[in-house]
DNA sequence: AGTAAACTACACTGACGAGTTTACTTACTA
DNA sequence: TAGTAAGTAAACTCGTCAGTGTAGTTTACT
């Protein structure tokens, strides 16, 4: 690799530290020059401005989070066992590093900024972007009863996110593995009693 | 009222206006006493830092939203009514003005120190002070059948929070009184599917 | 080896913000 | 109405930070 391109992954990934580390208003360019052992001069050199490197590295952090599994609905297995599935999924990217780098650079801009609230509220995130699928083809297998598939799916994810994620977010106190595996029970338990089809057939 | 006293007022609504509009962080002292029509000298002589200004809004803040009306379950009345009113009561003030701008100030803080997280995250706020005696006592009377109320309760929260308030918070798409009204039924008849005790004497 | 591109250190500009100082004026109170 | 408590404008210190300019050095390619 040419000195130029790794000068730049340096500076990459010295930003994307310390934005995580201390936000991204509270980090100077001095800074991340110095944690990328680059001059000041050649982190101008790479990204015009702040603002510039600062996209950069949510496109980056974007890229990194896409990647999701898609998990498919399945006749054959327990409905349960493939909730928990998705959930067990879900709460492993709520809790990575990465996502939480991203998060909290993003939802601290978007306080800020309204505008890039709206701008990247649409953009599904994590199993959302399959689960509204599998939700419908259970509903066609019979094994749900949904009305509001969207607002379904909204319910799972948000209560995921309340517990397993907003806390970490926060700084408020996080649940123990244990409790996770609790919680992930008692989120499907809720689900299922609201949603099972009770008529179905066997 | 004294002088004294009015600049004070002023100074705090002023300051609070504006860390509400854009951030403690991005709003300078001299912003602060402009729109206070007061000289920043004035300010610094009632706050002497710009840190105790913060607190003393924060606190401001927190005592408005404090003065929740406790509702005690009635064996008499219909749960899903009782229920509906403490969705709706509590809808109203994650909605309202004051706890919006308490907690847009609040997150942005957050965000930046844990240790303010930590501090505040205790502090059970709106129906969360009522909320797990409430069901408790709904479990007495054999309406409910719930292990874990302290879960439960936040479980009926969380989902209020997720689909009235943090939409707001951040910017995304609020959804419509009418919509609303359909959120909170919903919400209701998850929690009545997984808790309500169907073996009840009657 | 020679050249161009990219890197480096470092001093610099210009803006901004917290908090202070000064010299002066206005408002309350005895 | 005299004195003091509180308010005012404006200039000032000191620190930080985004971004630039410069002169010299290193890297990479031919």
């Amino acid at each position: 690799m040419k000195l130029s391109d790794k000068k730049r992954q340096d500076i990459l990934a010295a930003a994307e530290q310390l934005f995580y580390k201390q936000g991204a208003e509270y980090t100077s360019m001095d800074q991340i020059a110095k944690q990328a052992n680059a001059s000041k001069r050649t982190v101008y050199n790479h990204f015009e401005t702040k603002e510039v490197l600062f996209q950069a590295i949510l496109l980056n952090m974007f890229e990194r989070v896409e990647a999701v599994n898609t998990i498919s609905f399945s006749a054959d297995m327990d409905l349960k066992q493939q909730l928990t599935a998705i959930a067990k999924q879900e709460s492993d990217l709520l809790k990575s590093d990465n996502f939480l780098r991203m998060a909290r650079v993003v939802f601290m801009q978007m306080l800020k900024q309204p505008e890039l609230a709206k701008q990247l509220g649409n953009n599904k995130i994590g199993c959302m972007r399959f689960l509204e699928s599998f939700l419908q083809e259970a509903v066609n297998n019979d094994s749900l009863k949904i009305d509001n598939i969207e607002f379904a799916a909204k319910q799972f994810v948000y209560q995921l996110k309340s517990f397993i994620f907003y806390p970490r977010l926060y700084g408020f106190e996080i649940p123990t593995p244990a409790q996770e595996t609790q919680i992930i029970e008692e989120i499907i338990a809720m689900f299922l009693a609201r949603y099972e089809n009770r008529s179905a057939k066997v």
